[in-house]
DNA sequence: TGAACAGTTATCATATTTGATAACTATCAG
DNA sequence: CTGATAGTTATCAAATATGATAACTGTTCA
């Protein structure tokens, strides 16, 4: 219970690996959840703010956005946040074999 | 090869009662099962190769593209479609106010 | 007519998401 | 320190999507 100045200390001493960086960028849903967050933000809206206009609780909002949760959301319920923070969505297509060949990876010669 | 899948799409288009016709165009479901079917026959394979390719059933395929069906199908699942015939998806957020300010509706002085 | 093909629909079991609650960390301000 | 705010995580029950099977329609072709 008494932790006076070791619950400062502690607080920078275990800070969050950047491990996940620019691996899962490449999928859908990390993606996603990556723009949930912004647009949320960039509305000034909390996420408990949006779990009100959606009739749920803030700690499903907080799942939905983090990407350690590995669950595969449903459309309707990104439609859902997307409306409550005034967005419409759509799915893109886009060929898989687009090859954008561009600065992705270290360069390898060909031989 | 290609039998009749083209006639079957358009009596199934053409059938449709015109009330789901602007009125659906809007929902996001709706507007992605109409891209799934046109992408599937647009890449030559019918429902039960997809199903193959990502091992499950045809009826699954039928009911993931089917608008009847009210099912909201997980982001992996649209993912897994996709992939089965060779495209990767992106989740485009747009403003539900989008003021396209193009003769949408009659322009009015912002004062 | 009949067989093969493509797609639909119904049903059930299983898997997964979602909702609700509660406890927790962390930050900020008085 | 205390309280308030924002977000995270775990857990369980309830809701819903998915998988599998089977029966069905409609089309095409011989």
């Amino acid at each position: 219970m008494n932790r006076s100045t070791l619950t400062e200390f502690k607080r920078k001493a275990l800070s969050k690996p950047a491990v996940d960086k620019e691996y899962q960028s490449l999928s859908p849903a990390y993606a996603l959840r990556k723009k949930l967050i912004a647009l949320r933000q960039k509305a000034g809206l909390t996420q408990e703010q949006i779990a009100e206009v959606l009739h749920t609780k803030k700690s499903n909002i907080s799942r939905l956005e983090n990407a350690n949760s590995v669950i595969s959301p449903k459309l309707s319920t990104i439609e859902q946040y997307a409306d409550a923070i005034g967005y419409d969505i759509e799915i893109k297509f886009k060929p898989k074999n687009h090859r954008t060949n561009r600065s992705i990876g270290r360069k390898k010669r060909a031989d």
